[in-house]
DNA sequence: GATAGAATATAACGTAACGTGAGGATCAAG
DNA sequence: CTTGATCCTCACGTTACGTTATATTCTATC
């Protein structure tokens, strides 16, 4: 049996150029040339070939794929070995690069809009009454209370403990953009874990109950200025954390 | 503050034909040309292609990053987005790759030696007597009695049942060669779960008590026939095996 | 001011593995 | 004999530069 180009293209699922480059190069030459100058291949080329297409899979150069296949089972091992090492390397340094560009999504996030709306929760006083007018307006009496306890408690605060809630909440929500872009769910151990965090520093402006820190996520959801705070770290978070939060409630508190 | 040509490429590592390259594709051009045609550049360019080989580093092609850096924050946090599948394809891809690899390597060793050495463990009735023999000679009389056992035993199995045993027996030697090649010890987990089945399917020949199970890494180690054996599957299987073994008979016999 | 050495310039080829025509034979079928 | 399929040989385009080759120009030294 002989096989034309089309045919082995068929076969093989090669192009044509692909044939005649590799005849070029000899990497695969036909099995003779007819008096027209047609290529004709046999049946071991085809077999050929097919080693061929297989080591490329693999990301083998071609140049590499003449040697292997004039070299024996134990020297195609050891290059099969080698390969290895560099297609362990290359996976590594994918894998970096990957967690190098959610940083700089964060980086991006948080310079673009952070800087030039320099918005920061709870920190702008001005803004702070804003919200705490709406609090109790919305939720009266009880929130006012919350209010009270929670100025009692940062009247005693100075400067680096109110970084230090800053820094943390900051660090938090940053890895929950992370998440949020890796399809976790919030109800996942992961965020929970962060939730958890979040927990524990809403708690150093109130006392958190269940019930106040389902409230939370209502005061985030309404209020068109929480909004925009979520917004800098992530378009879902805001919707993200409440359920998160909820969840978390409902589950420990 | 201008820089020429050379000033640059110290300060960014990139060479002087790159700063060419970039000029003429316009990717990056010099604050200006003097009159001789040096190149020169500012402090904005400085930033800039640092900006350049920043995205250069996440695998973007300098069309892509052309265009990148004409992009608002938004945009280019969403081109990062797409990169990252696109990354996490490739890693997908090449983990895959791994995989077959190693069930190159495995199918190699195998037909090349075992089919042209025709080497095969148990079922080569002369070589059978030449290890009873040496049995005999190093273990005595403990050695024969269980070479006794496990004649009776063979001698009512069918064709099907040693093929079974062939067939397990080989299997379970090509996932401990992939084991090696994955740096596992052999006390890891995946390698004694490994181990176990070993033991069960040498149960199968002879009563294994500890003694008898680590006795049997010495004959291993010490018959040349067993190392060529093992050497089918590895170079390193025949010590692997012998310590995975004689971990697993401490720790469970 | 002559000269050497460093820095600069342009221009062009090479790289890997083909894709994509251009322009021209050859073949099988109607 | 014409059409359409298949075949051939150039030869350029692709990516991001590396690598000479050849020619200027700047800078420092004698």
């Amino acid at each position: 049996m002989r096989y034309s180009v089309k045919q082995l293209t068929k076969l093989s699922g090669v192009s044509v150029r692909t044939l005649h480059w590799y005849d070029q190069i000899g990497l695969l030459k036909p099995d003779f040339y007819a008096v027209n100058g047609y290529r004709y291949y046999a049946e071991k080329d085809l077999l050929l070939l097919q080693q061929i297409l297989f080591f490329k899979e693999l990301g083998f150069p071609l140049k590499e794929i003449q040697k292997l296949l004039s070299m024996d089972g134990f020297d195609q091992i050891k290059a099969l070995q080698a390969h290895k090492v560099f297609l362990g390397s290359e996976i590594e340094r994918k894998n970096k690069l990957l967690e190098t560009i959610d940083k700089t999504i964060l980086h991006l996030r948080g310079t673009e809009k952070m800087t030039d709306k320099e918005l920061y929760y709870g920190f702008d006083s001005d803004r702070q009454k804003e919200y705490e007018q709406y609090l109790v307006k919305s939720y009266g009496h009880e929130a006012e209370q919350l209010l009270v306890e929670s100025k009692k408690r940062t009247a005693k605060w100075d400067k680096d403990e109110w970084d230090d809630v800053k820094n943390k909440g900051d660090a938090l929500h940053k890895d929950l953009a992370v998440m949020i872009d890796q399809d976790l769910k919030p109800s996942s151990p992961e965020v929970q874990k962060l939730i958890h965090a979040h927990y524990e520093l809403q708690n150093r402006f109130y006392d958190l109950t269940k019930e106040v820190y389902i409230g939370l996520t209502k005061l985030y959801a309404e209020h068109p200025d929480f909004r925009k705070f979520f917004d800098v770290y992530h378009p879902d978070m805001i919707e993200f954390i409440g359920e998160a939060m909820r969840f978390y409630a409902e589950q420990n508190l």
